[in-house]
DNA sequence: AGCACGCCGACT
DNA sequence: GTCGGCGTGCTC
């Protein structure tokens, strides 16, 4: 009996389902005691299934609580431990805030099996010392709760200016200060870009850095081998620099000492399916979880992030910098004299960018007299116009027909403008001899050479170009703003402030349609203090992210059970049930969930096990179609709720 | 999910 | 009398 102390492994079974969302103990047979260690793939024998089902062994111990007859493991599928105590707690931790599974993290967290990649990595490492793949079995100390109350000097939230390098953008050599200032103490640092447009910015910069040596690529965009060559390399190096999107924040790097996040108001850091997890939420947990530094850098301070540092959670470390050469027209027609006038000198002397909206906004209502989103008089939720002209609640679906302002007390009401006609070929024609180029987020474009070409491009799509455009036009400012959307103003200043943010030292920026308050603070690059009123606003109606709102979408059987258990629980307010159609023309139910964030850990608790009752339980198919039922969506901070 | 256990209709 | 229907419940 060698280490037969542990001579039980306690699984986690891969299985998508939510009843099977825990630990299950085997017996560890003599054979394979050699080679079982904490994170290895496993397939173990379950239920009354005759193939034995995969699993990982999450925890190996002497002793077994199960009263019962244990199982025993079947076959080690390989001896690498692919899910490491750190990266077990981490999605353990995600799933139960998001009221998800442990599978739907993992999904994410850990990449598929490579067996030619798995192979070589593991031969690599027996030439090394056999003890450095060893994870290591000392229990981890909770320190979640003393972090809140330490100091937030480690977290930071920070603006960045608007100017070029001529390494690439400002905010990448920020990025690379913070990497090499880690990686002198020989510390692992995660960097989470939202796209493959800025992936390709950081990396090319780190490739010709001196951290390139220690440098990880784990985008999304790799091969499976090549991704699955970067999760197990993040595992062998002593320290890395790992870029990458989402999922790169569960890399399992050792000595992890911070986690940099850009631009986290961008969209593309919410996970699109189960977890439903933001990128923010996972480093907020893994930063706790590990007690390493946590960075937010981006041109604009998200809402979130706002909140984060009024709370004392976060600490501003603004730079120093002069604001850009910004003006405003107000004009009515989409393309001004300003604009034509910034665009015609620009192409002079370098590269010009036209922002214009991306398609797909829907029309929303207003308060005719101030223009503020008219709001429903039940709920506060968003009003729009369906068909028949009724004037609706989007998330109680409540009749609102006398409207009342909540600014102004005005009652009358004006619908918000459809998406414009106008296309790039008009700017093609307007500047012959110059090139135009399109970029978009089909028709992607991350950089261009500098010529006098006119750029036309949708949000977030803008293309890099060394020393900067000469000028920047932002079109479409008071549709953006006008967008069905709770976040309408802070995306528009995102993306506004984005793509002025890519002007060179000499150009200007023109924002086309804008005036008033947002005009006056942008014109003073006071991004903060935008935040600050937007946060200020939403708290006022109790907005997310003042508060937490949450969505529940399923068939109407489904979501009709959870009724009575999501009554019983205080600080929640229920609002609904709403009939939506989907893209796939079915008709959904939905519920949605407004709490505040104390009461955030015991809503995910209960809807983890209601829908774990409702899948295992006797409505597994519908009672009048007998079809099977598909699970609940659960999103524990939907914004786009319509 | 699978798979077995369990208690009510038509069947060689 | 029993073969089999799928409602119910569990999986170390």
């Amino acid at each position: 009996m060698p280490e037969s102390s542990f001579c039980i492994a306690r699984v986690a079974i891969a299985s998508a389902l939510p009843q099977l969302d825990r630990l299950f103990d085997y017996q560890v047979p003599d054979d394979l005691l050699e080679l079982i260690a904490q994170g290895v793939r496993v397939r173990v024998p379950f239920g009354r299934g005759k193939k034995p089902q995969e699993g990982f062994v999450v925890e190996l111990s002497s002793s077994s609580d199960f009263v019962g007859k244990l199982g025993s493991v079947s076959e080690i599928i390989s001896p690498a431990p692919v899910l490491t105590q750190e990266i077990y707690e981490l999605a353990r931790a995600v799933a139960d805030r998001q009221a998800a599974t442990l599978n739907e993290v993992l999904r994410h967290a850990v990449p598929d099996r490579s067996v030619a990649v798995e192979k070589a990595w593991l031969s690599l490492q027996s030439e090394k010392t056999t003890t450095a793949i060893t994870p290591k079995v000392n229990a981890s100390e909770s320190r979640s709760s003393e972090v809140a109350s330490e100091g937030s000097d480690k977290r930071t939230t920070q603006l960045v200016e608007p100017r070029v390098l001529c390494t690439g953008p400002r905010w990448v050599t920020e990025i690379l200060d913070l990497s090499s200032s880690q990686a002198k103490q020989k510390k692992s640092t995660l960097i989470i870009v939202p796209d493959a447009r800025d992936q390709a910015l950081v990396l090319t910069a780190l490739e010709n850095s001196p951290l390139s040596t220690h440098l990880i690529d784990y985008s999304s965009k790799l091969t499976k081998s090549k991704r699955y060559k970067a999760f197990l390399d993040c595992q062998s190096q002593e320290f890395a620099v790992v870029i990458g999107s989402r999922s790169a924040t569960y890399a399992p790097v050792q000595n992890l000492g911070q986690i940099v996040i850009w631009d986290d108001g961008d969209q593309s850091h919410k996970e699109q399916s189960a977890p439903y997890s933001h990128t923010r939420d996972i480093a907020l947990i893994r930063q706790q979880q590990r007690n390493c530094e946590l960075h937010f850098l981006g041109h604009v301070r998200s809402t979130e992030v706002e909140r984060l540092r009024q709370i004392g959670y976060l600490k501003e470390r603004a730079t120093e910098f002069a604001p850009p050469n910004l003006v405003f027209s107000e004009s009515e027609s989409r393309v001004d004299s300003a604009a034509w006038v910034a665009i015609r000198e620009g192409l002079l002397r370098g590269p010009v960018l036209v922002q214009v909206l991306s398609k797909g906004n829907t029309s929303s209502v207003f308060c005719k007299d101030c223009h503020t989103r008219a709001n429903c008089r039940s709920c506060n939720g968003p009003l729009w116009i369906d068909s028949r002209n009724q004037v609706l609640c989007r998330w109680c679906a409540a009749s609102n027909l006398n409207f009342s302002c909540h600014q102004c007390k005005g009652s009358k009401l004006s619908a918000g403008r459809a998406g414009s006609g106008k296309t790039l070929s008009d700017f093609g024609k307007a500047f012959p001899g110059h090139a135009v180029i399109e970029a978009t987020g089909d028709n992607p474009r991350f950089s261009i050479k500098r010529t006098n070409c006119l750029v036309v491009s949708t949000p977030g799509a803008e293309p890099y170009v060394e020393g900067g455009y000469e000028a920047v036009v932002i079109l479409d400012a008071p549709l953006a703003l006008a967008m069905d959307s709770l976040r309408a103003t802070e995306e528009a200043v995102r993306s506004w402030s984005n793509a002025i943010s890519l002007l060179g030292g000499t150009g200007r920026a023109v924002i086309v349609g804008l005036s008033g308050t947002l005009a006056d603070k942008l014109a003073l690059w006071s991004q903060a203090e935008i935040a600050t009123i937007e946060l200020k606003n939403r708290s006022e109606l109790r907005f997310p992210p003042a508060v937490r709102l949450a969505s529940l979408g399923g068939q109407r059987e489904s979501i009709t059970e959870l009724f009575p258990a999501l009554q019983a629980l205080p600080g929640v307010e229920v609002l609904g049930p709403v009939q939506v159609v989907t893209k796939g023309l079915e008709i959904e139910t939905k519920l949605l969930l407004k709490y505040d964030y104390s009461v955030g850990a015991k809503l995910a608790k209960s809807l983890q096990a209601e829908v774990a009752k409702l899948s295992a339980g006797s409505v597994r198919s519908n009672p009048r179609t007998g079809k099977s039922m598909r699970p609940i969506r659960i999103k524990m901070d939907d914004f786009d709720v319509l």
